[in-house]
DNA sequence: TAACCTTTGAAGGCG
DNA sequence: CGCCTTCAAAGGTTA
């Protein structure tokens, strides 16, 4: 992968990512040969999906203010025209189509965002500046990291916000494009409107609708100190990550990554304020001693999982928080023993529930779906993975690789804050334990359905070849349950190990 | 109201 | 080591 070893300065090796491209070969089939296979399921919506490709490059404020998109080839038309009448008010040359054809990110997420009704620098632009300060880097160490960017980002707001036409090296049109119209933010808001860059690093989307800002933060208390601030600061490194409009400001850590190949960075966006280690995975300024402080090496924040932002750390879900989080905090208000509180969070400890870091497909899955969604009027989440899948799936290897870089920081990141977490800790969850056994039990039935109508259960499944299918009996029920097996499966077994390992 | 559906990828377990 | 299962997001649908 050309983006990942080019990149340089990545000393995370990415070599295995690059396993991951176990379809490409799939892939560059289905682009090349614009197989059946791609059109089967896509045939009534890939136009749809297609078409929005074709737009992708439309997220610009003006776009936003002519949805609902009737889809059309005119409106097609209308958005292009409007996009380069828009590239040419942009300072021409800025506003120039991303490096990648049909690379949905626009870097403009503010410009919908009701979080950035003044015109303090958006989110992105910062990521912009953060990612030159090479202290950014998630790496062993990385507190003195945090803390290095912390200080890095305090530069005075008036540095920051102003034109920008600076020029990294390495910077790609696109970079600087986002970087101009960021400062443009407040052109247009539409509260209801979801920006098809919905935040892609997002745990928990509970705390950012883009409509709903949570009423903690609209307060605009620091939680901290409890001044109240202004809204809006137009002096961002106190405290923009504190108040709403400020904290889709919060540049994602790993907003460097992209942007010094030369590529869009992957915006933390402010449309849904969703990020996926939101707060977390911004590291800035409340990082550091939030890591420090409020999540030491088991993981677990005290006070219900909130930052020093109030903020729920977005990979933490408390299921309990809301009864506990009043009488908690009303009790550590009344009293001023620690043990108590400490036995509280020893209490929550147990029932907090670290989610897992997300894997490239759901990066991409998740800003992506937004626009689908307003593309294809589609709702069901299941379908429009089915489309997003595709998708996916016709990206280039860079721009996967874009994904896979991605994902891969934020395991690092998610291995930085919870060293003890296992995938393994989420699996019997209790509740899920229960859907798993459901569903597992639905399998089964199916398995004995199956061999009422079928000799073999597992030629039956479409997908699943002959080979295939023993191997899934033996692993799916295991030995001590052969009796689920099916006929066949049992068979071979008798005879001898067709279940090649 | 919980589980399902649907996608891909990562991680863990099992044989 | 290879295969399978589970979980991550998401939101409409289903039981």
């Amino acid at each position: 992968m050309p983006q990942l070893n080019g990149g340089g300065g990545d000393d995370l090796g990415a070599n295995d990512e690059m396993i991951s491209f176990k379809d490409e070969g799939e892939q560059e089939e289905k682009i090349s040969e614009n197989s059946s296979a791609e059109r089967d399921l896509a045939d009534v919506k890939s136009s749809l999906v297609n078409e929005s490709e074709t737009n992708q490059n439309s997220s610009s404020d003006s776009e936003a203010e002519r949805r609902p998109p009737p889809r059309s080839e005119t409106f097609r038309d209308k958005t292009r025209e409007s996009l380069e009448e828009a590239a040419k008010r942009q300072d021409g040359g800025l506003f120039k189509s991303p490096p990648y054809p049909g690379y949905p990110f626009i870097m403009i997420p503010d410009l919908t965002s009701p979080y950035l009704p003044n015109g303090s620098l958006s989110p992105t632009a910062r990521t912009y500046l953060q990612m030159k300060w090479p202290l950014l880097d998630v790496q062993p160490g990385g507190l003195q990291s945090r803390q290095a960017l912390k200080d890095a980002r305090s530069p005075s707001p008036a540095h920051i916000v102003g034109p920008f036409c600076w020029e990294f090296p390495g910077q790609s049109d696109l970079s600087l494009h986002q970087f101009h119209l960021s400062n443009k933010v407040p052109v247009v808001q539409h509260p209801h409107h979801v920006h098809p860059l919905t935040p892609l690093i997002t745990y928990s989307n509970e705390h950012f609708t883009p409509g709903n800002p949570p009423p903690h933060l609209q307060t605009d208390v620091d939680p901290k100190t409890g001044i109240p601030r202004p809204p809006h600061p137009p002096d961002i490194s106190p405290y923009y990550p504190l108040s709403p409009g400020t904290v889709g400001q919060i540049p994602h850590p790993l907003g460097w990554l992209v942007p010094q190949q030369g590529q869009p960075v992957y915006p933390i966006t402010t449309g849904g304020f969703r990020h996926p280690y939101p707060t977390a995975l911004t590291v800035n300024a409340s990082m550091s001693s939030l890591l420090s402080s409020r999540f030491p090496p088991h993981m677990v924040p005290p006070h219900h999982s909130l930052h020093t932002t109030g903020i729920p750390h977005p990979a933490i879900v408390t299921p309990n928080v809301k009864q506990e989080s009043t009488h908690s905090d009303i009790s550590s208000l009344n009293s001023s023993k620690q043990t108590d509180a400490k036995k509280e969070e020893e209490k929550k400890k147990q029932q907090v529930h670290i989610k897992k870091p997300l894997n490239a497909f759901m990066l991409y899955m998740k800003e992506m779906r937004a626009k689908v969604v307003a593309e294809c009027t589609l709702k069901e989440s299941a379908a429009i993975n089915q489309i997003l899948g595709r998708r996916w799936h016709a990206l280039s290897r860079e721009e996967q690789a874009k994904y896979y870089e991605l994902a891969r920081k934020e395991r690092q990141l998610h291995m930085q804050l919870y060293p003890g977490w296992s995938a393994r800790d989420n699996y019997a969850a209790n509740q899920q334990g229960k859907r798993k056994k459901r569903k597992r039990e639905k399998q089964q039935a199916e398995s004995n359905e199956h061999r009422e109508y079928f000799p073999n259960p597992c030629l039956s499944l479409p997908p699943i070849t002959d080979l295939s299918a023993p191997k899934k009996c033996r692993a799916r029920f295991g030995l001590d349950q052969q009796n689920n097996w099916c006929g066949p499966c049992r068979c071979k077994k008798k005879v001898h190990s067709l279940h090649p390992r």
